[in-house]
DNA sequence: GCAATACAGGACTATACTGGTCCACATTAA
DNA sequence: TTAATGTGGACCAGTATAGTCCTGTATTGC
């Protein structure tokens, strides 16, 4: 598989929860309950997807949190970005120098481009879709019939 | 980052390279050397990937490992597969019954979705084009908008 | 002003996983 | 028969992740 870790899992489900919910003010603990995890759990998640700029915080008594931009403008790969850094599969991929023979590997370039293009993938599907119900159909698999197409004629 | 292991990273270099070398037989000992690896650890993945029925091996003095079919028939999703097992972002998306809130949860069926997006990407990269030089650009990239072209061509 | 509520930031721990190694065995070529 | 090579499984260690906790700060309401 490949992993994502849970932390980021927590925050997906927190964010669509979010956006169901938009223009109110939702404490750390309500999410817990909802995601039905511990409370300083899902602070943690709290807290990076607030210090990345996905969440807006406020404090003190009926602080909480809440998105900082419509669900629309919000997609899966800014999600796991603000989690887990820079989409990439492979280390050299997104850690520049961390290869010894990182100038003569021609799988490199590559697998950057693979990571781009599964980053572009991501950022393809907006919280907003994620949102709705299954029974809708995601934004970009109404258009991957085109998309696959034209890959597979050039 | 969206992390693949170690050993898939290895195996992908390892797959590249006997794609470069098509017809032969190479022994363990010598991958590990390309690659950059102990023995040991070439030996488990090139087991594993021989397992999954990748890569062919013989046994014996000048005994070795081989691909099984054309290096454009094998897909990077093929490689990503045999290491890491099915593809899937998360838990829940791979393996079923592993969370509580299955029925309920709106979120599983489209990051279900989204995995599949991700491995459709991966298996339109096949093996060849892997162990092409960079300066090729990827099958799939040709369809990609222009940030990215840009990216390819620079 | 004070108390209660809630976020901020960081340190800490423990568990699980992964990478890596090794061993006994099977197979093949010379 | 010997040496080279793959097979399968067990095992160990280092690391990363999840999860917890503590101290501090801001905001609200009384």
């Amino acid at each position: 598989m490949l992993k994502m870790g849970k932390l980021t899992d927590y925050a997906t489900v927190i964010m669509t929860y979010l956006a169901q919910n938009p223009g109110e003010v939702h404490a750390a603990s309500e999410l817990a309950l909802v995601v039905g995890i511990s409370s300083p759990t899902a602070l943690k998640v709290l807290k990076t997807l607030a210090r990345s700029g996905l969440l807006q915080s406020q404090r003190g008594t009926k602080g909480g949190y809440q998105l900082t931009r419509p669900a629309q403008r919000i997609s899966m790969a800014d999600i796991l970005q603000a989690m887990e850094g820079p989409i990439g599969l492979t280390e050299c991929g997104s850690t520049p120098g961390s290869c010894v023979r990182e100038s003569q590997c021609s799988v490199k370039t590559n697998w950057q481009r693979i990571s781009q293009a599964v980053a572009e993938a991501l950022s393809r599907v907006s919280l907003a879709e994620m949102a709705a119900p299954p029974a809708q159909p995601l934004h970009f698999m109404k258009s991957t019939p085109d998309s696959v197409r034209q890959a597979a004629e050039a």
